[in-house]
DNA sequence: TCGGGAATGTGACGCAGACCACACCTTCTC
DNA sequence: GAGAAGGTGTGGTCTGCGTCACATTCCCGA
């Protein structure tokens, strides 16, 4: 087996994370409170995949707790990793808005805390609470704009450039507040998969970076010393 | 002035061009009309700009019909072509889900008729008839997808590659039944700026196609001789 | 605590495709 | 119908980065 199941129902503790996430703010202490009982909170060890591309997708999940990626395998097995999803990120909304299949898999990259709200479930509260509605359709257009983006920053930034950019938004999401990017479990193969770059690419460019004096590496941590030429790398 | 205003409004016309949109659909033909009534349809010639990137957005266009291409400009003025859009497809959703500005613009490859729908009219037509929201959130699904896929090709497929993959779907969406692409205005820029390559090395993917028979050029008009060539070609 | 498998750092090689430059040919415009 | 403007076909050069190959170091698990 996998995961542990969620029983007993930890209400409490799920609601008090999704009392943190903007899309189910709007649904008020009560409403957070029923959706907290209406799914399922599941534990994952790293390396463990939640679902699988091409699955059947019937829930809305919630990341209570941990790190994953997304990842996007083409038919030859060549992998892109379209994002990396935190605490109070949702992940498998694509599948619940036209019943088609998981497009792309979740991998925990680190030991993660995962809530999963049946799609009946969520159509309902969206019925009840219109604003989630509106929520949810935000949240999917931040997603359009951020492919966008992506597609751009491929087409259009060398690989020191994509790298400057993606260790930017690490630390702004995932960092801490001194620009310290320490990911344990985010490996260089995944830096370059986030990029569509090899991984000895990825290396060198990460030394070019150190050797500037932009960043320092030690072990998997890294340190952006100097964000506004990381910035300028990036493009920005 | 660009583009002429759309008075008198041509009701009839509009819907019945309305009529072929999935989307609008679910309205009946009653709400069809109405919706028809709602709007602004105007004309464009070659080469306008419908809106541009970080304009406000207070519509949702409809193509009744024409050509225009969705054109995403970085700040330093590169640009990748997000799309081509045909009859009966729609543009401007993005701006309308969360108020933000334009995510892209949209510039006319051949002379296009237009229809514009506020913003507030839409949103009462979701109100009225729940299936079109859910078409929405097909559609934006649909999107997703598309760019995800897009950001795929551009990480794993060469120039060549990409090219086979586009012709296909050109012939697909705007071709005529037997394989030939003829699109008036689209240039071998267009078509790079697709792909995210250089004019020139998309000239030469195309002699490259040509000399091993699998598509033919005349002029501006490319004819797909070996579509299972090409499909192979492009990694499918 | 130790062993082994994974992750990291580097070197060498080759080539796809960007960039520049230019000649030819079409297609609008007046 | 002539000129201008833009699109197309090709060549040459250069470099970023993929690929293969390997040594070194790290880290997790037994």
């Amino acid at each position: 087996m996998n995961a542990r199941s969620g029983l007993p129902p930890e209400v409490e503790p799920v609601a008090s994370v999704l009392a943190e996430i903007p899309l189910f703010r709007v649904l008020g202490a009560d409403g957070i409170r029923s959706t907290a009982r209406a799914g399922v909170a599941r534990r994952y060890r790293s390396g463990q995949i939640i679902f699988h591309q091409g699955d059947p997708g019937e829930s809305l999940f919630v990341l209570l707790d941990g790190l994953v990626k997304v990842v996007f395998t083409t038919e030859h097995g060549d992998e892109i990793v379209l994002n990396m999803l935190g605490r109070g990120d949702t992940f498998g909304e694509m599948a619940l808005l036209d019943g088609s299949p998981r497009s792309a898999s979740i991998v925990t990259v680190r030991p993660a805390w995962v809530f999963a709200l049946p799609r009946a479930r969520l159509l309902e509260l969206m019925r009840e609470h219109p604003g989630l509605a509106d929520e949810f359709l935000r949240m999917l257009g931040h997603m359009v704009r951020r492919l966008t983006d992506q597609a751009a920053d491929l087409a259009f930034l060398d690989l020191g450039g994509r790298l400057a950019k993606l260790l930017l938004q690490l630390a702004d999401k995932h960092g801490q507040a001194d620009g310290v990017v320490d990911l344990p479990g985010l490996t260089q193969s995944d830096l370059a998969a986030l990029i569509g770059a090899s991984r000895p690419a990825v290396n060198r460019a990460l030394q070019s970076l150190v050797s500037r004096n932009l960043i320092s590496v030690q072990g998997r941590t890294i340190t952006l010393l100097d964000v506004a030429a990381l910035r300028k790398r990036g493009g920005l």
